[in-house]
DNA sequence: ATAATCAGTTACCTTTTGGTAATCAGTTAC
DNA sequence: GTAACTGATTACCAAAAGGTAACTGATTAT
């Protein structure tokens, strides 16, 4: 066995961590979803989320912003509203958001037969 | 605004979540790469990752043989070995794998132009 | 007047995660 | 006989992540 090897060959790794490091953790994706489905405001991002608090959501956002996957606007009003949406460069996780979800699903099936839970069930 | 459709179309996410709950995480990828790459006894993944502790890669081993993704077998012997190797299953995160290294090598190149950092650069 | 809405920030505390070093038993090399 | 190797496990401590609740300031509805 040659140990020469070892350490060069996980360079392969590093595009890897880079993407699970901006789309990984418990509630990156939760709320880039979200955003695409639809919702706009701080609040209603996080209402649609079940057990996301404030303090995580507004640092989850900045992080999202800094990657360049969301924008954030600043609407001056009444009650001041901020904007938040999706960039055209966030499309282009939607391969990798495809495969994740494509082995999940199949993943589900092998442990757990055929059933379906609803997000209500998941463990968050 | 109809507030009923939030909570109902974030299912779509639970598969995705699935699968970072299994292969997210900080070490979980590595280990997998290092036992494809050949590595196979436990010394020889933990010297293939810098900065990776025992404890740390006892408990991501059992976490990985309790996905399915590894076997571990006990040999029998002088001083105590122990064989890891990646299932088949293992084998269709291929294209999981794919796409986030992809994805992430392309998001690498946006943010710091063409360098590409070696593995001893990646922060642990 | 009082309460509530908007978008957060801050302080404080708990939980989770991770690292370090010691230890186990058995065997081999010096 | 002493040290080192194998594959872990355990106890102890440090750091990071996360939750709770209070509070900001301006406005609108009751």
């Amino acid at each position: 066995m040659n140990k020469k090897e070892h350490k060069e060959c996980m360079s392969s790794l590093v595009p890897v961590r880079d993407t699970l490091d901006i789309i990984g953790g418990k509630w990156k994706i939760l709320i880039l979803i979200s955003i695409w489905e639809g919702n706009k405001h701080f609040r209603e991002i996080e209402r649609s989320i079940p057990k996301l608090s404030t303090k995580v959501l507004s640092k989850e956002l900045k992080d999202l912003e800094a990657s360049q996957l969301i924008v954030r606007e600043v609407i001056n009003g009444f009650p001041v509203r901020t904007r938040y949406s999706a960039t055209e460069y966030s499309k282009t996780l939607e391969k990798v958001f495809f495969e994740l979800g494509d082995w999940g699903a199949k993943h589900r099936k092998k442990i757990f037969g055929e059933s379906q839970p609803k997000f209500q069930g998941m463990k968050i």
